[in-house]
RNA sequence: UGGGGCGUCGCCAAGUGGCCUAAGGCACCGGACUUUGGAUCCGGCAUUCGGAGGUUCGAAUCCUCCCGCCCCAGCCA
């Protein structure tokens, strides 16, 4: 963690550590700062909840507080123990400890129940029968307000003996509930009664079946907070409503006064973050499982090649604040270059290769060339790369008719093989259909290790892999889920959002890559060793180089 | 004629009455350097803070009105 936070850019203030600052000033709570990252169990974590896990890990860290991880598991219904263990893999992956307080709000039922008696029991929830339907009807609308439940005036005796009824399991699912008496004409509709239990015959991922009533959200986060002695419970703009809600429960138990403050959830160009449309991509086979490469999801970003400290660095960079806001992906991007630029390996690797022969050279020819592993990184060391009469090299760094500024292979012209020598093309093979097929070049054996002894420049140098010595791999080559900048209800998924190259040649030493692994291809951009292939090569882009030579086509094309 | 929020450069975002003719980052545009057209370096990029009034010696920061955007009518969280 200390490590991580040093390689980051300083995190700018925000409007939570001024509260914080000014409650610590005040000296309220002793100084204590607990926070806690409250995840419902119902699918995987993306990385908007990375960023909320950087907050409440962050500023616990930041004032000399403590984090709990709690499980915010009220829901029966769509909670699993698979996305508790998929959370708590993914919180540690990010580089946050909560040590022993792995907490879950079904942990606190017992208490729970207790604390709805006591309201029951101070006149202030009350066993409603009307049906959701009903209940819905009689809540009236945001500019009308409700009408009381006929059942609202019952008794305190009567409300204990149906609510511990209910509890017993003598109704069915959706026959009553609980609900607190607060004011059916509340601006706030949070406020209009808000049910606190429902019945739910379900077996639940960690109280089994001891319960068949579960209190809702509100009628849980709060007082999960107070029981923690949460100082500053942080949370998403759309539970700005609930606020009055919380503070009410709070007030009327005499707890613990845990205080809740609101951010913006993030948003992201070309990128879908709402956890139940990412189940729905999951479910329909549109992407291969929770951690396809192209999710948002911090098991996708893992497979993909993003690293724990990129994802850190980009939400302590976003900042918190409370306008909605989208920032643009290219952001993140950037973020995972700046850190794999420091740390990745160099390798090359041609995705689209093109035979080139070197005729000065004879058949048996086999050199190793010196390559620095990482010119950011002296103590990256180098590495030997072989290097023969026939080689691979990019498609793309071959023109037959070389556009203005383009500084690579042609016929005639000379450039660098990385770390080898000056080659000069001086013939093009091709196929009945005119393809090019293959290069005939000639090498300057004075220009070993890519150095002119009389001092010649070449503009383009290119990488290459040695044909003998080249391992075959499969590329993928991914790119943003969605075309549409905001997608939403009508967004297809990007056709070119993945693109599979088989045959693809790299150098040797990957053939040793780990699953996981990440690289730099040299000039192609940053990859990973995909972790869900067995013994296959396989690799994924988690990033391309920046590219001025795209950009200066595209300029060429439009000017 | 419901309630709750938010509006500072294309995108994030500091700023809480004078040091603001408004930080920083991304993106973008130059240029230097370069055995990755990568990286790095240098330079450019809001006389203006949604708008209009007002208070003040002085306002992005205070007041008033207006405009725009977001959230809320689950026995989801």
């Amino acid at each position: 963690m200390s490590e991580a936070t040093q390689k980051s850019v300083a995190a700018p203030s925000n409007f939570i550590k001024t509260i914080v600052e000014r409650d610590l000033a005040e000296g309220k709570h002793g100084g204590a700062v607990r926070t806690r990252f409250p995840p419902e169990p119902n699918g995987y974590l993306h990385i908007g909840h990375a960023k909320a896990i950087c907050l409440d890990f962050g500023i616990a860290a930041d004032y000399g507080g403590v984090c709990n991880l709690r499980f915010d598991d009220t829901n029966p219904l769509k909670e699993e123990q698979e996305y508790i263990d998929a959370i708590k893999q993914d919180v540690r992956w990010l580089g946050f400890d909560w040590q022993e307080r792995e907490l879950h709000a079904a942990d606190y039922f017992e208490q729970l129940y207790e604390w709805a008696e006591l309201l029951i029991g101070k006149g202030k929830a009350y066993v409603d029968d009307l049906s959701a339907d009903e209940i819905r009807e009689h809540r009236g609308t945001l500019t009308e307000p409700g009408r009381d439940s006929p059942h609202r005036g019952r008794s305190v005796a009567e409300n204990l003996d149906l609510f511990r009824r209910m509890r017993a399991g003598e109704f069915p699912d959706g026959a009553r509930v609980l609900r607190a008496k607060i004011d059916m004409a509340a601006g706030n509709l949070n406020m209009r009664d808000p049910v606190m239990y429902r019945i739910l015959h379900a077996t639940h991922p960690r109280s089994g079946d001891a319960w068949c009533i579960y209190p809702t959200y509100d009628f849980t986060h709060g007082q999960s907070d107070s029981i923690e002695q949460i100082t500053h419970s942080l949370c998403t703009l759309e539970f700005e409503d609930h606020r009055p809600l919380y503070d009410w429960f709070i007030k009327e138990l005499e707890i613990f006064p845990s205080r809740q403050y609101e951010f913006a959830r993030l948003n992201l160009t070309h990128t879908l973050m709402s956890k139940r449309k990412l189940k729905q991509l999951v479910d329909s086979g549109l992407v291969d499982g929770w951690d396809d490469p192209r999710m948002p999801t911090l098991s996708g970003m893992r497979r993909r090649g993003y690293t724990p400290e990129s994802i850190r660095d980009f939400c302590d960079r976003i900042g918190v604040a409370k306008a909605n806001s989208t920032v643009d992906v290219a952001f993140l991007e950037h973020c995972l270059r700046q850190d794999l630029n420091r740390r990745a390996p160099r390798r090359m690797a041609v995705l689209n290769p093109l035979k080139v022969v070197i005729e000065n050279l004879p058949e048996e020819h086999d050199e190793e060339l010196d390559a620095i592993n990482n010119p950011e990184d002296p103590d990256a060391g180098s590495r030997k790369v072989p290097f023969s009469r026939e080689l691979w090299i990019e498609a793309e760094d071959f023109r037959e008719e070389p556009p203005r500024k383009y500084f690579r292979l042609a016929p005639g012209r000379e450039v660098r093989l990385r770390y080898g020598y000056f080659i000069t093309c001086t013939e093009v093979v091709k196929d009945d259909d005119g393809n090019v097929v293959e290069l005939r070049c000639s090498h300057d054996p004075e220009t070993r290790g890519g150095q002119a002894p009389d001092g010649r420049k070449v503009r383009g140098t290119i990488h290459w892999v040695s044909a003998r010595h080249a391992v075959d791999a499969e590329v993928r080559l991914y790119d943003h889920l969605f075309t549409d900048e905001q997608p939403g209800v009508g967004s297809v998924i990007n056709p070119d959002s993945v693109e599979v190259l088989g045959g693809c040649k790299l150098e040797p030493a990957l053939a040793r890559a780990a699953p996981g692994e990440i690289v730099q291809f040299e000039r192609r951009g940053y990859f990973c060793r995909d972790t869900k292939s067995g013994d296959r090569l396989v690799f994924n882009r988690a990033v391309g180089l920046r590219d001025t030579w795209a950009r200066i086509q595209k300029q060429q094309q439009q000017g």
